[in-house]
DNA sequence: AATAAATTCAGGAACGATTCCTAATTCTAA
DNA sequence: TTAGAATTAGGAATCGTTCCTGAATTTATT
């Protein structure tokens, strides 16, 4: 149980507050409160926090890794001009993807690109 | 049309005949035809071939971008221990999605973490 | 409470995939 | 064939992330 340090602590309790975080965001945060903590324990802690299955990593394709507390099973909406993240639940998901492969041992993730609300309106274009 | 190059019409022909390769398998055999061919040339042709629709990209999280030069929308099985890539149709997943995301422009990305058969023959535990 | 052993940390170097830069090469068109 | 444009090779630079080392902190033992 790495995150039973103070540092661990503040972590996760950081990632519980805000949602979607890159390393590099907790990291910035996380010095607020310790401000001689480094980046390497930032992602030593977030990657113990993951395999113990407190958090979860989200992979974002030619960005930064995020992290997230929820537990509950969703993806995840990328605006590809702001780099912000939104909550997506697919109902029925899980269900078509365990016929698709046909076995229940497995592993997935699903990332949406998309724009947000307040890029869409900015700007002309959409993806 | 970059790809109109000697190089260019290479990566695409080795990109056609086998599947789902990284940047530096292209390379790879690339240079087999063409001995001087540099890593960023391969890159930037990919790029390239993948902006005009003829390949497509496959990120893969903590691994190397793969491309596939198929075009009929599919996903793909990544094995966690040999890195092999299997295709993967999931029916319905189009109509599933755009209920979810709620509008049409946007962009997915589903990959599947799940041994390969062989991988799983050899070793005993599943993922 | 003092000390030895173990864990965790800060700091920074190292890494791998990818991009960027520049000078040299190759193509294009007249 | 020669100027101008496009593309390349080669390698340096970038960025997210991991790894390493000696220092600091915690824990256990007495």
């Amino acid at each position: 149980m790495k995150y039973c340090t103070k540092q661990g602590r503040l972590i996760l309790a950081i990632i519980a507050e805000h949602g979607h975080m890159t390393a590099e965001e907790v990291h910035t945060v996380a010095k607020e409160s310790l401000p001689k903590i480094a980046v390497g324990t930032v992602y030593r802690v977030l990657n113990d926090l993951t395999s113990d299955g407190l958090i979860m990593r989200i992979p974002v394709p030619d960005a930064p890794d995020r992290f997230d507390c929820t537990v509950t099973p969703h993806q995840h909406v990328i605006c590809p001009d702001c780099g912000s993240v939104e909550d997506l639940e697919v109902k029925g998901l899980a269900e078509l993807l365990k016929n698709a492969v046909g076995r229940d041992d497995y592993d997935f993730c699903l990332t949406v690109r998309a724009k947000c609300s307040a890029c869409k309106e900015g700007h002309a274009e959409a993806v």
